[in-house]
DNA sequence: GTTATTTTTTAGCCTAGACTAAAAAATAGT
DNA sequence: ACTATTTTTTAGTCTAGGCTAAAAAATAAC
């Protein structure tokens, strides 16, 4: 069993993986848990003993398949989780965060299972990020910004990068969510900006907003 | 905002004063916590400059008015988490405590809001145990054991004393569970046991059996 | 009412996980 | 290639929440 502090730099670690590749350095860890990198090699050093990672000094440390199996499972709960707070209990997708965070460190395999079949085995969060299977397989989703969709190509809703409640304001009053099916008619170079067509509706989007627009391809 | 020892110690004292009136003991909440009498005092005195209750060196301590809108909150998350178990993942009564234990902790006063009337704001938990209002209000009630009523009394199951599973199966055996209806038709003094009647069905039960189960009279 | 026993507190120590400041290694600038 | 800068690690400190052993107070026994 993992110490809470110990569960979180797992997750962290397993996060900033998923973006860059390579090792991870203890100061990009420190930076994005709010914590300083003397704390961060000195939870290092102590997962690499317990097998978790592997660390080299100076060098940065990579999760073990052992690691990525305990990431995996905490990532599954708090995926889950947020698909209960949204679905059953009615939260918007901006506002689970926080409690999913507490959720996802609740310890009991049944209570997963559980849930899961509670939940119609959901294979998205609320977010459109694909919930890992109980053996930690994911599925491989092609998740771009709208932004990079170019002219007569288009994509499904899947989940939103900076979440402000202005912005998800804006996207409930042009009718877009999870799920929704977006064609782009046009793409201006010069600015980024876009003509898209949601339903039967086609208007206007600057490159901000295209900017924030998670949509899967297919 | 408390820690989790903390909130265990409040939820601990909570409790031993519901059964003896009066001051609690450090060594009293040092066992039902299973940790030492100086790890308790330690707390105690750190609670008590918190004004969460109050404390007489070599007297005990006592929740004040805060310290039990604290517990009561805490009581109710793990009464409406228990629920939700029960009702909503289909875990059966016994196997809900010990994770009911870690939800209790989770902070969010939305989340319990949404919970509850998701649940249809239950009055009771699946143990019979009354769960407090949002403002810490309890219903009270006359909770019995089915071993203290006397002949041509009734009652109805709200929960059981200490649950085997063995206990629980006899009793899902006989059809009794939350919510059942149990008429005491006859009862020995020589031993305790009873001849009671549950739906149209007439049986024995010895003490053992009865000392057990808690009902609730009207 | 004095002594023996039990209960409670104090004092001092330990571990996890944070921190700061200084040292060491790696990287960048010229 | 050598110095300057940045990154990373080490060393030492702090707090929360445990612990043990000893001291002090309360209770029980005679």
């Amino acid at each position: 069993m993992y110490s809470l502090a110990e569960e979180n730099y797992i997750k962290t670690i397993f996060h900033l993986q998923q973006t860059k590749s390579g090792a991870v350095s203890t100061n990009a860890i420190a930076d994005s848990m709010d914590t300083k990198a003397s704390s961060a090699t000195d939870m290092v050093q102590k997962l690499a003993e317990k097998k978790v990672l592997s660390y080299v000094k100076y060098k940065g440390a990579q999760l073990t398949e052992k690691g990525k199996k305990i990431a995996t499972r905490i990532v599954r709960k708090h995926r889950l989780w947020e698909v209960f707070l949204v679905d059953k209990l009615g939260f918007h997708w901006d506002e689970v965060h926080e409690i999913a965070e507490q959720l996802e460190h609740i310890h009991s395999k049944e209570l997963i299972k559980r849930l899961d079949t509670f939940l119609g085995s959901p294979a998205f969060d609320p977010h459109g990020d694909p919930i890992p299977d109980e053996h930690g397989n994911f599925i491989k989703t092609e998740k771009k910004l709208l932004s990079q969709l170019n002219k007569s190509q288009s994509g499904v809703c899947v989940g939103v990068k900076e979440s402000s409640p202005e912005y998800l304001q804006y996207l409930d009053k042009k009718r877009i969510s999870i799920g929704t099916k977006i064609n782009v008619l046009g793409k201006e170079f010069f600015d980024g900006s876009m003509v898209i067509e949601v339903g039967r509706d086609q208007f206007f989007v600057s490159k901000k907003i295209a900017d924030n627009l998670y949509v899967q391809t297919t």
